[in-house]
RNA sequence: GCGGACGUGGCUCAGUUGGUAGAGCACCACCUUGCCAAGGUGGGGGUCGCGGGUUCGAAUCCCGUCGUCCGCUCCA
């Protein structure tokens, strides 16, 4: 086998924080935080960003409405994923693959048989255990960790998928799965994508969209759900390589996060542990985030190894290896996989961004208020416009000039009430800037006032150069 | 799935021993030449998660169900 060439081979990445990596056992405890998930699930539900499903039936569990500001935030989320991961590389390109797939891709992928655990019962006092957990005794009987019960109820496989059917009978023979991770859809489609686009190892697939795992305790707001949405990558490599590109997009995903505002002391990498590892991983590290509630996953980056390619080819009896022409060999991809979750990413940016602050109040002295400091790329409205009160000499300015920023960007115009009130309205949901439309406005100067959000700084910019200033303040991209 | 707590207007809550719901904030309209929330006047909005039961009568008691939180289990 030809020595591995520089080609092969990832970039050096410059990181301005250096990566804090911590070990598998590492403490989970979250400590301190500005917000609690009580302040940031009741803004979300007041401000309409996200909310129960089906709410007026009663909810239902495990499931969340993103309102307008809310989907807002996710999509800027996803955008700006896809920017980092599509966009602005040339060895990455886009799918989107069904949700619903063969059965048989999920035998391949080893879902039917590993997601599927084997619950048990125990009589006497109902707790409910994994068979296959379970340590039998010296006389080799197997007996209820809590109280020592000897009977159980039949073993009951619980399987993460949903399942549902195809066509108008309901039998095993129609029966699908839900996609439980966006993965198997690059896999399956590896060697098509591959030939059409005409990449070359390495290179990756990425992709975005809805998944659904049937969890047993969906728990803390958006962080576990039962229909979330994933940003998966899939990094397909030579073998023997597979290390320093798993290296590589520890860092570039690392990198991502913190350009997108978070503080560094909320981030982490934490190596998995022997046990923790999937069935499909030869090693695995998760993004963690420090929730108020603890540090928790934002995202697996995992060396799936030729697993996924190797099982295809296998269950489907198509050749998935892969030919490099240069080398003259032919070889199943190693694959890098950074699978991140949209929602709780969401989330962490929102838990992230929130802050009480001191401010000054109208007359003397401070006051409160609730900000949310969104990176700007993330923030669901780029940029309000108030008119100082509500009047027939300003309302018709402030309109126009709401409406000649709205091809551009998300706007919001608002005329109800105080506007100090106004203000904090704007801050609470994170819009960066807020323009104010006055008397000296419409009878001096055509100029409006741009205050700023963070520093709340107040600066006199003419309407005729208020785009090109607004554009050069906010920090896309 | 088990155990515990809980579910009242948009939000946060109060509702005494069961007799047909209140507050603050928010919201809407008008007034206020007003730049960082809580001035004035007026106004809309709940039948008490949902279903059933007991009762002359239930937000208030009972059962079921859905949902939330904590713990266990599980897990991205």
């Amino acid at each position: 086998m030809p020595d591995v060439t520089d080609h092969d081979l990832p970039p050096a990445l410059d990181l301005e924080v250096d990566i804090q990596r911590v070990p598998a056992d590492a403490d989970t405890t979250a400590g301190d935080h500005d917000a609690s998930m009580e302040a940031i699930v009741e803004l979300c539900k007041r401000r309409g960003l996200i909310f129960q499903s089906s709410e007026i039936y009663g909810g239902l569990r495990g499931a969340w409405d993103f309102g307008p500001l809310g989907a807002a935030l996710k999509d800027n989320v996803k955008a700006a994923w896809k920017r980092q991961m599509i966009q602005l590389r040339d060895d990455i390109v886009q799918l989107d693959a069904s949700i619903l797939m063969h059965p048989r891709v999920w035998e391949a992928s080893g879902h039917v048989e590993g997601f599927t655990d084997p619950l048990v019962e125990c009589t006497a006092c109902n707790q409910r255990w994994r068979a296959d957990h379970l340590e039998p005794n010296a006389k080799g009987e197997v007996y209820c960790p809590n109280c020592g019960g000897k009977d159980f109820t039949e073993p009951k496989a619980f399987n993460l998928m949903f399942r549902t059917f195809v066509g108008p009978t309901e039998d095993t023979s129609s029966q699908v799965w839900m996609r439980p991770e966006t993965a198997q859809g690059m896999f399956v489609d590896f060697a098509h994508v591959q030939l059409t686009s005409r990449q070359k190892i390495p290179f990756g697939i990425a992709q975005v969209g809805k998944s659904f795992r049937n969890e047993i305790t969906p728990r803390n707001f958006i962080f576990r759900v039962r229909e979330f949405e994933q940003m998966e990558m899939e990094y397909f490599v030579r073998p023997g390589t597979d290390e320093q590109w798993h290296d590589y997009w520890i860092a570039a995903r690392w990198k991502w996060y913190l350009d997108h505002g978070m503080r560094p002391e909320n981030l982490r990498i934490r190596d998995h542990g022997k046990e923790e590892l999937s069935h499909y991983a030869k090693a695995t590290v998760d993004v963690e985030y420090r929730f108020p509630f603890a540090w928790s996953e934002l995202e697996g980056i995992a060396n799936r190894t030729d697993f996924d390619l190797r099982r295809h080819s296998e269950f489907s009896g198509k050749d998935l290896s892969y030919f490099d022409q240069e080398r003259d060999e032919r070889y199943l991809p190693y694959v890098i996989e950074p699978a991140a979750g949209v929602d709780r990413s969401a989330l962490a940016f929102l838990v992230d961004a929130y802050r009480v602050e001191e401010a000054p109040a109208a007359k003397g002295g401070t006051d409160k208020r609730t900000v949310l400091k969104l990176h700007h790329t993330l923030a669901p409205i780029k940029v309000a416009v108030l008119p100082l009160s509500r009047n027939d000499k300003l309302v018709p300015t402030a309109r126009k000039v709401a409406d000649a920023l709205r091809p551009r960007w998300m706007i919001a115009y608002d005329d109800a009430g105080a506007i100090g009130r106004r203000y904090r309205r704007q801050d609470e949901v994170g819009t960066p800037f807020c323009v104010t439309v006055d008397f000296q406005t419409v009878e001096e100067d055509q100029a409006v006032t741009v205050r700023d959000r963070d520093s709340m700084s107040q600066e006199r910019v003419s309407i005729d150069g208020l785009e090109a200033y607004l554009a050069q303040r906010l920090q896309l991209g």
